[in-house]
DNA sequence: AATGAATGAGCGTTCATTCAT
DNA sequence: TATGAATGAACGCTCATTCAT
């Protein structure tokens, strides 16, 4: 159901043990994206798995602990996608170029790409406190690192509050997961457009 | 734990019957709000609003009935009072100012003064189609007409695309449930800085 | 639903108290009959006899004794329309033809006429064993009443055992309940048929 | 509670589950005979079997499908018995002797010796139109067989319905679950009797 | 490494019954 | 005389979890 993901995706040999837990993870990513953590019970993980119910306790103690790790791996799949593809820009790229890639990738990945990413946007409430506030560390950290660096390049102005900045674009992004259709345009074109928001409002010039 | 509610009080005398089934569906807008709908039992509701939970019974057909009327209050509640609020503005009000005036009613009411509202946001996901569909053609209805006042005005730019534009300031807005907190600042400061984003963007001007 | 019952009308004034008293016997009358007892349910009751399902217990004690009273006004009725009509035949009619006529108006009683008869029918296992008992004996009374007078008479042959003969002809009278469709000819044929068998048998002569 | 069931019973090895299952289905059928089907549940079930309610729903899908297969069992055992019986007979036995030997066996499978038989009996009413139907179909076609027979061979009057003398004789049959009582003689007397009434009819000869 | 079988707690819901008005 | 409101016990059923094999 996902495309095969480099990002996670380990070198060498792989033990069968490795990969019926990836399965399962894999089945409860695409569940719990779909159908939310409550509504998806084990047996439905097992099935989409192809193995019994019983057996997902041999490699995870409990239901919570499977979305706390495919919440886990969503966040980080988002935040590698974004990174590689930042990264991937020539040096000298402007800090605004950098963050249009990075909102381009977010979109991408969350929108088009992969099961955990966009599990970890609409599951986020049900996992603990911790988690979530992990999560939300990573997160911002990478973001605000870019908008530093536009900032300190003069294409954010100086007077922008970085932090209002950040949730405001990031709220905006996930949102997108409730309303964006896939027919409508592709989420590169999305991106550009919300990236004209942010840098030039909806004001006149 | 709701303030109390002008918009949707009755005058004069209330039977006690409709009390307690305003008193149930309170305590479900609560409970749906903290913990999501499906984490939310009927036992859970019946406690938290003083009754037993086979009396909910008496007063709604399922569960399911509770969710649809919590949500269809939800969005009526922040409806109503944006639409209040906007209209409360001098007749001469700039095409921006009733932005932000909605813009604040909005996330105050969804933020701060009613369960139904941010309930209906965080369980938008889990009734019908149609229900959803209804709610989002309400909202879209709203926004839109606010949205083309101020680009016929001129105060929002002739190439801005008003469906974007309704879009990414929505979802800015209801992301903010995610991670809103009430000790950093009022619901109106956030307003206003959310409303200069979607005017003159981040860039340096 | 019912034809009225003359037979259990009383005579001069009813008090409105009794007149609602009947109905909600008639109405559980009807549903133990479609039903049974225990697929019924006070508000159906209370439905079907336009009052509120807690105004039943103005009248009656609980479920049960209304079930115990729909039972013994059904084996009532049926003993008592069995008993006319058998009185209104000439005195000097034969045993034959008087049994011929309890079958007759039996059937027509049973799956016809009347909703007390057959919810007795259908419902007699879920009484207590004493209730059942009275039913039965009154039963057995009338029937065997008939039986003896016909053996006395030579009808009914001397060495056949009266009490097998009586379970066996009410158990096929009472079993048409299961089977009888009155699309498919009148109980009046029905029971002509009944008798003849009884009296004459299958086999060739 | 039941004898053991021939009929039923697998050869060799039995596994586990097939005998939870079937402990299963033998306290339903015990507990549908004793008190109908509405007024049984699934915790009565899973006591008299000995396991948990919870366990019921590994075996089976809902309290409907144990009713039907428990009903389903019944008219097969009934089926099967009476036809076993028949075909023991020698090859020449008259028309007569094959009907007393199945009502005999009828009688004793219902009263004596088997659950499934009587639950089929007493809750017919409660399932589907079609299981019904099939039911009945199944009964009829085998009876029918054994009437023409003894039509044909002129043991039964040319002069006589079938259908009704089938309907009348299983309705006798089937009602003597109502009053049957093993103190006052054996199931074979009883049938003994209960084909005399058929074939020669209580009337003087 | 995996499963079949079972469990127990709890779910949404039903319903006969009560009782103040 | 009748009812609106409420209850509590039980119902059929679900599901995360356990554990011997």
């Amino acid at each position: 159901m996902n495309a095969p993901m480099d990002i996670t995706a380990s070198p060498g040999q792989v033990r069968k043990s490795d990969r019926t837990r990836q399965t399962i993870l894999d089945a409860a990513a695409k569940l719990f994206r779909e159908q939310g953590y409550k509504a998806t019970t084990q047996r439905q993980i097992a099935s989409q798995a192809k193995i019994k119910a019983g057996s997902i306790y041999y490699y995870f103690e409990s239901k919570d602990q499977i979305l706390d790790e495919v919440l886990e791996r969503g966040i980080r799949i988002v935040h590698e996608s974004v990174e590689t593809a930042v990264n991937a820009l020539p040096a000298n790229a402007s800090g605004r170029r950098r963050i249009e890639s990075a909102v381009a990738t977010h979109l991408h990945t969350v929108l088009r790409y992969n099961d955990y990413a966009s599990a970890n946007i609409q599951n986020i409430r049900h996992v603990s406190r911790e988690a979530r506030d992990r999560n939300r560390a990573l997160r911002r950290a990478y973001w605000t690192a870019l908008f530093e660096q536009a900032k300190q390049s003069g294409e954010i102005g100086q007077h922008v509050d970085l932090s209002i900045a950040r949730l405001f674009l990031l709220g905006a992004l996930n949102w997108t997961l409730d309303w964006y259709d896939p027919k409508q345009g592709s989420t590169d074109i999305l991106a550009e457009k919300f990236c004209t928001f942010f840098f030039e409002g909806s004001g006149r010039r």
